[in-house]
DNA sequence: GAATAATTGTTTACCCTCGTAACAAACTGC
DNA sequence: GCAGTTTGTTACGAGGGTAAACAATTATTC
């Protein structure tokens, strides 16, 4: 462990915040999340209620459950956001026949198409923020992230 | 803008979400969070109180409107947070000779020794939720996002 | 087949983080 | 001296999330 002195110098512990991942993951995200939001404008989706559309205009018939788990919240916090889109009937709560519990989530057709329209505009928002990056580096960062996904304990 | 049948096929609008670095950024900062609280356990530091000890720490006298500035966040917000670091006995809210609006912030020896633990503690978490990626790696990451922050318009 | 356990959607209550607006006190420029 | 600005602070509300309880329904076990 111990190293020489000269070393010392530049790696006593005097660890910075700037030297964190999860510091500088952190004020990434803030940064992406905050033009997102402004690319969404008025009366857009916020990151989580795109990101149940998404979802459910990719796995139609998903279950309430099983969309807050692929989420990664809870069942509860999940019905707030279906109200609201199934409020602007982009997407409806369907009865399936084998279980009386479940409500089936299926887009609607303005949902597909709210869905498509704000895809286009998330996109050319990420064009926007890494706009200093290449793509070789947006392709390196991307795959980075999901290896740190990846390695999620639970 | 056209390009061949061949390539439409997987280049035909149907971008996934998982494919958004947004998204990849979003789910990956979860769970580094996550881990920084358990790390930090029951009476430990959240996020934001880490980060305003830290920086206390690396720049003493500091103004309450220049940390504010700092984080990125609103004075407002930041009086709770001072509050519970100087309740704590961590940090010391100082006047200044020269004008009397303002706090200069002190970090005591018991906050200077708090945030050493913290930070080794938030070192061996990092160590952690990244074991599965190479020395390399890390820094490649921590260098991307870097240049997503510098990118920042506000 | 009856009892027990587990699952689903929901409501309610609560916490944390953050922004906005207003304000008094203090400072700056002129 | 006076308008404008800065600083710290409070009050309020929005947004995102969890935890606990609940009825209805389905699965399991004996």
């Amino acid at each position: 462990m111990s190293k020489h002195a000269l070393e010392e110098a530049s790696d006593n512990g005097a660890t910075d915040l700037e030297d964190l991942i999860g510091y500088n993951l952190k004020r990434a995200y803030i940064i992406v999340q905050s033009g997102f939001r402004d690319a969404q404008g008025e009366g857009g989706f916020s990151p989580r209620v795109f990101t149940a559309l998404a979802l459910t205009v990719k796995f139609p018939n998903i279950t309430q459950s099983a969309l807050a788990r692929k989420m990664g919240i809870e069942r509860s916090g999940l019905v707030a956001i279906v109200d609201e889109l199934e409020s602007k009937a982009l997407l409806a709560r369907a009865r399936v026949p084998g279980d009386r519990r479940v409500q089936a989530l299926v887009p609607t057709e303005a949902g597909q198409q709210a869905y498509d329209a704000a895809m286009a505009s998330v996109r050319a928002h990420e064009q926007d923020v890494f706009s200093n990056m290449s793509e070789s580096e947006k392709k390196m960062l991307l795959d980075l992230l999901r290896k740190v996904r990846k390695n999620e304990v639970s």
